[in-house]
DNA sequence: GGGGTGTGGTAG
DNA sequence: CATCGCTACCACACCCC
């Protein structure tokens, strides 16, 4: 928690081998201290580096304040210096080149060759009036082209970006990528440029156009890109510049909307291993210790837990901040930036201690910013905005870069960094590349791709494993080095870092004007970027690898500057230049903006480049992308961000998700999982000493469509994605916050039931706990866990005596107002709908005279509620349980006559009524715009076949589609599109054809069974009726509401007879079958179905997840109730579900019964 | 206008 | 030998009262 005395914790903190940077930190002089600033200055270990960087600027001029110091200045300032630290860091600087020099070393190289190669650039060579940019590694080597184009008049290039001309680019190899964005550009080999110095003419370059080399088993994507290669070549090549065509677009759609994982291909290595039951209980799901290995060397989770950890700390350290505490610090100003230590095991970065300089909120922000911020309104341009000084700081290649300091053999070539070894199986391994160095980038490798793919862009890559303590350790002396700079900080990753550096870059300014220089010199100065050099020099010496830094004035402008900055620079986006800037970016390039933004940009408006974007509305984006990020995006593109650092912010959830080698058999094997999950969150709750009030668990199921073992090997594959949550109840029945994973286990186990899939068919599950509250606050916690009990419901645990008295209490402890329609249900699981939300929901889609009588019927009880006295055999129902009308005993004196099926009085049935119970999980009035779902398989390229993506969009359910016959799939899309186009499903009859049955059978819709039938009727069940010799028929409509009541309420005791539920069912699914869009016979369908649900809820509510939450799992009585309101939710959900797959046929949606 | 749930997107 | 596709948070659409 608190930070003992320095010396100690950085001996605990930093290894011997960094006795080093130890003492450079014991020397150094804090922002703040006396002599800080100047020091800052003096220590710039930058002297040769700058004039390198200036060479460079001769061919992209940098901003005015860009310029680093020059040599006056340097000369003047380096008689001042300390000369320990200067010599040192110099030492430092130039002194073996460690790793991640090299791109900057290459890119000085390159710039000084084309400085030296400016004198003869006069005279007219043979490459006079072309220019080159040469792409990746070739041969000959860059360097020796560069020199080959510049000697014979050429210019080249080193960059390839929006404002170099580039007549031709040279490469040996292009990327899928790169392969579409080059193909109207002139792409040649090498040769051609040897060939034509040797034979000192220039040769006609088409006969060296590069061609990529048999990537015939490449990806969908690579396939269509490299096609388009061959034969292209635009005659004026012109970088990007111009907006892409209508071809061009699509083309652009195309290519990102197949992403290599949606391949369609199995995995025959997978295939053949999972036949090996014996292999499959060691390495998926279902061997015991899965999670554990999984989670041990996935890097994604350690980046997600790395970076709540490093939250965590500096939202402790600025809570110190805050509270005062800082002051003990900034008395002991070595101390003030650097006080790390390492209490913690493992790879956790919990307990170093971290302490932020000043607190964020008091001196990082301008005061007056503060109280003029009025929420929600954008100021114009504020003074103070632009002169915020913010610097995103950020590894380069971080892994790889980490890997690499063990192995100084490695640098400088092609390296990854994956778990596969690669030796005999790299050649098809799928394993993913975490981190490649940028000499493996210019092969094309990239990170998150296959081992496989990288082997074929560079068959000579090398990998190196994973070394996660490395990571942890790397970060964490980078931020302690952020940290003695930073007025603010805001962790973004383990290797990236948002700071903000205001006031140090202010009095550095301060110091240097009282410097007495002179003006032009001055001018020239730029404080910040002095500053994020130092920084940079620290953290290689600290961890020996490079950083970038950008700086700019706010945090997205600094993002994008970071961007420039790479690799191992800093560059400073100074508020003149931001305009142009931006203009030639993407807006995938702005932070919160991905592939989604671009395709509806590209989709809507044909460009996604900022520059063309600037010329919409506001409301032109919002419209598009939605009211926050239509905003976000207009601020952005003119350079406007006002967000702050956040590092203050409570964490709101916890979950852990595993989607990796998720393969299950049987739902014993599932149910196990998930109490390993279950335990894993709460374990990560007890460690932040959380608990939380809801759960929602997450399933990722395959798509029906997709092979059984995705490409990816015990990947996931293309998947449909479920979220389902409930709210977490104690062993009563109460809602509580709980962090006890028993108690998450079953609520997960309900969860994942009622979703009722095959566990074959699950790819992924995750538990994610919300509603968090600090575990202290909780009444309740783990001491469930103690008992072992039944372990599947552990707190069936019957405390008090019963479940009929902790029931009564509760409930008794929050008395039940029946004032009106509005029933208060405070003690009843607050995830079920109330009573009388369902009554209304049924009430709402009655016709108006009807509602009226129901009305007054309502008003009338609300007088003298009737308090509902359960019959017989449940005495531990809820005794004294209100609701709004008579049920039960009392119903048979009177039944109170809900008119489920009311007869129009005229007109047409009530089209959007309808049409909005066709929809899947939400109203089909306006489908949510679907958005293509990365799990979810990609449209193929053009065959007939809908695409999936189509067929989500109009909430069509690719699963039953698929098996539906040609001609029926063609209604269905037709419908829906209408559906989706118009809102609705035309009335009118020539448009309605496509909805019709297939067997329309008009004279005989049958909106109930023929009067006499009998609704089943075992002895077993007769018996059991209360009213002896009752019979079950439906006669009329009302009769339908009667028998079904009946049929629930008289069987409270029993198991709903299979019999009765393929009767009700059938003549359900009939009355569905038959109806069309509008038609009445749908109407009582569904109006059956709700009331149906309204009995069930009423009735078996409690046990809607499995079993109930009042009972005692000694209590005989209460499982047998238990089982039995299961048994009736199945057959609800069942009958349910058959009438949603008629219906989706049908309408392409599912029922709603809301 | 305030709650809720479920889905999707994004980042590293 | 493979191989380790996590997770917090926001925005949105839509539901309810």
């Amino acid at each position: 928690m608190t930070t003992a005395p320095s010396g100690s914790n950085s001996t605990d903190y930093f290894s011997s081998q960094d006795s080093d940077f130890l003492e450079a930190l014991a020397q150094a002089i804090l922002p703040g201290d006396i002599g800080y600033d100047s020091q800052l200055n003096l220590n710039l270990p930058e002297s040769r580096r700058n004039e390198e960087v200036d060479e460079i600027r001769e061919f992209s001029p940098p901003p005015p304040n860009q310029q680093a110091l020059k040599v006056p200045l340097k000369r003047k300032l380096e008689d001042e210096i300390h000369q320990h630290d200067k010599d040192t860091q110099n030492e430092e600087i130039y002194g073996a080149a460690r790793f991640g020099d090299f791109g900057q070393y290459m890119r000085r190289k390159r710039a000084k060759l084309q400085i030296q190669n400016k004198d003869i650039a006069g005279k007219a060579g043979i490459f006079h009036g072309i220019s080159i940019y040469i792409n990746g590694y070739t041969n000959p080597s860059i360097q020796d082209l560069r020199q080959l184009i510049v000697h014979n008049g050429g210019v080249f290039q080193p960059y390839l970006d929006k404002k170099s001309i580039v007549t031709h680019i040279v490469t040996n190899a292009l990327t899928p990528a790169k392969i579409a964005e080059w193909k109207h550009m002139k792409v040649v080999r090498p040769e051609w440029l040897v060939d034509s110095a040797n034979r000192g003419v220039l040769l006609p370059w088409r006969e060296y156009i590069w061609k990529p080399i048999n990537r015939s088993e490449g990806t969908q994507g690579l396939r269509s890109a490299t096609q388009s290669a061959l034969h292209p070549v635009n005659p004026t090549p012109k970088p990007n510049l111009e907006t892409p065509s209508v071809a061009s677009t699509s083309d652009k759609l195309k290519e990102q909307s197949v992403p290599s994982y949606a391949a369609q291909e199995s995995n025959p290595f997978a295939q053949r291993a999972m036949r090996n039951s014996d292999w499959r209980a060691a390495h998926t799901s279902i061997a015991p210790d899965f999670i554990d290995g999984f989670y041990k060397n996935s890097r994604l989770h350690h980046l997600s837990s790395w970076k709540a950890e490093l939250k965590e700390l500096l939202r402790e350290a600025q809570e110190r901040a805050e509270s005062g505490q800082e002051e003990q610090y900034s008395q002991n100003a070595e101390e003030a930036g650097i006080a790390p230590q390492i209490i913690g095991q493992g790879l956790s970065m919990r307990g170093a201690g971290i302490v932020l300089r000043s607190p964020t909120k008091n001196k990082a922000k301008p005061v007056e910013t503060r109280s003029n911020d009025v929420k929600g309104k954008s100021r114009a341009v504020e003074p103070s905005e632009e002169q915020r000084v913010i610097m995103h700081c950020d590894f380069d290649c971080f892994f790889v870069a980490a890997g690499l300091t063990k192995r100084p053999d490695l640098k400088g070539k092609p390296v990854v960094v994956c778990h596969s070894q690669g030796k005999q199986g790299g050649d098809a391994s799928t394993s993913e590349i975490a981190s490649s160095s940028y000499e493996a980038r210019e092969f094309g490798i990239k990170n998150g791709m296959s081992l496989q793919q990288a082997r074929k862009l560079c068959p000579s890559v090398l990998t190196i494993p994973y070394e996660f303590e490395l990571y942890k350790q790397f970060s964490l002396k980078f931020y302690t080095v952020l940290m003695m700079h930073a007025d603010d900080l805001q962790a973004v990753s383990v290797d990236e870092a948002l700071i903000d550096v205001t006031m140090t870059v202010n009095r550095l300014r301060e110091t240097s004007k009282s410097m007495n220089l002179s003006g032009t010199v001055l001018q020239q100065y730029d404080p910040a970027k002095a500053l994020a050099e130092r920084i940079r020099s620290q953290v290689r010496e600290s961890t020996g690898c490079e950083i970038s830094i950008g700086i700019s004035h706010n945090i997205t402008l600094a993002r994008l500057a970071t961007r420039r900055a790479k690799p191992a620079k800093s560059y400073h986006l100074v508020p003149g230049e931001v305009r142009a800037f931006i203009a030639p970016l993407d807006i995938a390039d702005l932070h919160g903006f991905g592939r989604a933004a671009k395709h509806k940009a590209l989709e809507k408006w044909g460009t996604s480049t900022l520059g063309d974007l600037e010329e919409k509305s506001k409301v032109t984006l919002s419209a598009v992308l939605g009211k926050t990020t239509g905003e976000t995006l207009y601020n952005l593109i003119r350079g406007v961000d006002e967000r702050r650092l956040e590092n203050d912010k409570e964490r709101k959830s916890v979950s852990c998700d595993i989607n990796y080698g998720i393969r299950f058999q049987k739902n014993e094997e599932v149910k196990l999982f998930l109490e390993q999950m279950a335990k894993e969150v709460a374990n990560r709750l007890n460690a932040i000493q959380r608990c939380g009030r809801s759960i929602t668990l997450k399933v990722m199921k395959r798509d029906p469509t997709a092979p059984v073992e995705p490409p990816k090997f015990l990947g996931h594959g293309a998947c449909n994605v479920f979220n389902k949550q409930m709210s977490l109840f104690e062993p009563g029945g109460r809602p509580i916050a709980t962090g006890d994973e028993k108690i998450i286990a079953d609520h997960a186990w309900r969860l994942l039931k009622t979703l009722n899939f095959d566990p074959k068919e699950l790819r992924g599950l995750g538990i994610q706990i919300q509603k968090l509250e600090s575990k202290d606050a909780s009444n309740v916690n783990s001491h469930y866990s103690d008992n072992k009990g039944q372990g599947m419901f552990p707190f069936l645990k019957n405390k008090v005596g019963g479940d009929d008295t902790t029931n009564s209490n509760s409930r008794s402890a929050h008395p039940v107002e029946t004032t009106g329609l509005d029933v208060s249900r405070r003690d009843e699981p607050n995830d079920l709908p109330s009573f009388s939300q369902v009554d209304l929901s049924i009430f709402d889609a009655l016709p108006q005279e009807i509602k009226q009588e129901l009305e007054s019927e309502y008003k009338r009880r609300s007088i003298s509620p009737f308090v509902y006295a359960p019959p017989d055999p449940a005495p531990d129902q809820p005794a004294g349980k209100i609701v709004p009308f008579a049920l039960g005993a009392a119903r048979r004196e009177k039944p109170p006559t809900i008119p489920l099926f009311p007869r129009k009085a005229s007109g047409g049935p009530d089209v959007r009524r309808i049409t909005a119970q066709l929809d899947p999980r939400r109203s089909s009035l306006s489908p949510r715009k679907p958005k293509y779902n990365r799990y979810t398989k990609l449209p193929g390229l053009a065959s007939w076949k809908v695409p999936a993506s189509e067929l989500l969009k109009l909430d069509i359910d690719p699963d039953v589609f698929a098996v539906l016959p040609k001609n029926v799939q063609r209604e269905q899309i037709t419908a829906a599109r209408m559906l989706k186009s118009l809102g609705y499903i035309p009335q009118r009859a020539d448009e309605r054809v496509d909805l019709r049955p297939v067997e329309p059978d008009p004279g005989e819709v049958t909106y109930l069974p023929p009067p006499r039938a009998r609704f089943v009727q075992p002895p077993t069940l007769k018996q059991a009726s209360s009213i002896p010799g009752d019979k079950l028929y439906f006669v009329d409509t009302d009769d339908v509401q009667r028998v079904i009541e009946q049929w629930v309420f008289r069987f409270k005791v029993y198991s709903p007879n299979k019999q009765d539920i393929a009767f009700f069912a059938k003549w359900l699914v009939k009355s569905v079958d038959r109806a069309q869009a509008g038609d009445e016979g749908l109407l009582r369908a569904v109006a059956v179905m709700k009331w149906w649900l309204v009995l069930l809820k009423r009735w078996w509510g409690k046990y809607e997840y499995g079993f109930g939450y009042d009972g005692g799992d000694e209590d005989p009585e209460e499982e047998r109730r238990a089982n039995i309101g299961q048994a009736w939710w199945n057959a609800f959900r069942e009958v349910k579900e058959q009438m949603d797959v008629v219906a989706r046929r049908r309408f392409g949606g599912k029922l709603s019964l809301r």
